[in-house]
DNA sequence: ACTATTTTTTAGACTAATCTAAATTTTTAT
DNA sequence: ATAAAAATTTAGATTAGTCTAAAAAATAGT
């Protein structure tokens, strides 16, 4: 069993390393968890030895299966919760992250099968971040942000960057959220802002906005 | 901010003091906490710094107003996600307890009344433990242990008491939880068992069970 | 290729919560 | 009233996670 600080730490490599697919380095990790390399040293050797990641000295860590398992454990609680949160309770989308940081360390199978049920078995979290099954099973469908597409083209939001709550409320404001429909009505080269039909709402959005809404195909 | 141990020595002396109506003794503690009295002692230091407890050395403790409200929140966290398991999620009642400890230490003031609104502010949890309001308010009504009760007896269940998961799987199985109609229908001298109607089905319990089925007035 | 810079690791120290063993205080029993 | 027993506290050690400062290794710039 994992501490809640090696759970932490393990989501964390596993974020950085986009899901196991490239290394992280102890500066990176100590910049992730706000705390300083000497510690993410001590840390990394401990998740080594438990065979959660893999580690040569000096060149970064990678998860294992076993730690790749381990951490989608805590993502699927997690991003269960974020979806209690906003479903049942009525939490606004930019108010559950905290929260489910905390949620998510709740140690119990039970529990969260018994969520899961209870929600309906999501696929999806508010965000439109993708819900691993009971197995660890995730579907990645590949997403583009907004910003790489030109004018005139129109889809479905599938999900939104939710790395920032002020974000989240300003994407709450213009109506942009997951499963909504969006079209690129023009594009300004200059600085890349652009003007987007949202759910039939005219809205001028920056290029730092554009880059966080992310659409499939 | 207390930390989570904290939090749970605070309890457990709120509970062991019977709410906050006399002392507790380090080695009473030290056994609800299934620790060594030396980290007791140590403990009461800290929370006596905190003034969360009074103390004098060799003498016991007794918690302070700003102990009993503390642990009075503690207590209504445990008992609202107790209710949310088993009204919402289906547990049954002898399983809540151990996620339940957890559970009660998520710190989000935000999050414990948007559930007390989602439970519909109950009063009571699934064993009629009464649930504290969000002042701490709690509506302390004196409840009488079934065997102290004679033959003739006729009333509801007003409480049964969880501190063992055994019991509880045994009274769900005769059907005793609080709310149900209960009568005394006989009751055996040498050895205090009764033969009881729980609900109009006709049941011989011993004196441990009864013992443990709260009833008020 | 060699020096300067950056990154990472090691060494040693600190806090919270725990432990064992020893010392102290209180209680009990004669 | 005093000795034995029980309860409690103190002293000193341990573990997890953190820190700072110094040492070691890797990288970059000329």
């Amino acid at each position: 069993m994992l501490s809640l600080t090696e759970e932490n730490y393990l989501k964390a490599i596993y974020h950085l390393s986009d899901g196991g697919s490239k290394s992280v380095l102890t500066n990176e990790l100590a910049e992730a968890m706000s705390t300083k390399a000497a510690s993410v040293t001590d840390m990394i050797k401990k998740l080594s030895v438990k065979e959660f990641i893999s580690y040569e000295k000096y060149y970064g860590v990678n998860v294992t299966n076993k730690g790749k398992a381990e951490a989608l454990m805590v993502i699927r609680k997690h991003r269960l919760w974020e979806t209690f949160l906003v479903e049942k309770l009525g939490f606004n989308w930019d108010e559950v992250h905290e929260v489910a940081e905390q949620l998510e360390h709740i140690n119990s199978s039970r529990l969260i099968e018994k969520l899961d049920e209870f929600l309906g078995y999501p696929k999806v979290d508010p965000h439109g971040d993708p819900i691993p099954d009971s197995k660890g099973k995730i579907k990645v469908q590949p997403q583009i942000p907004l910003d790489q597409l030109k004018k005139g083209y129109h889809g479905k939001i599938a999900a939104v960057k939710d790395s920032d709550s002020n974000l989240l409320k300003y994407l709450d404001k213009i109506g942009a959220k997951p499963g909504i429909k969006i079209k690129i009505l023009g594009r300004e080269d200059y600085d890349e802002s652009m003007e987007v039909l949202i759910d039939d709402h005219r809205v001028f959005i920056s290029k730092e906005v554009s880059h966080n809404i992310l659409v499939s195909e």
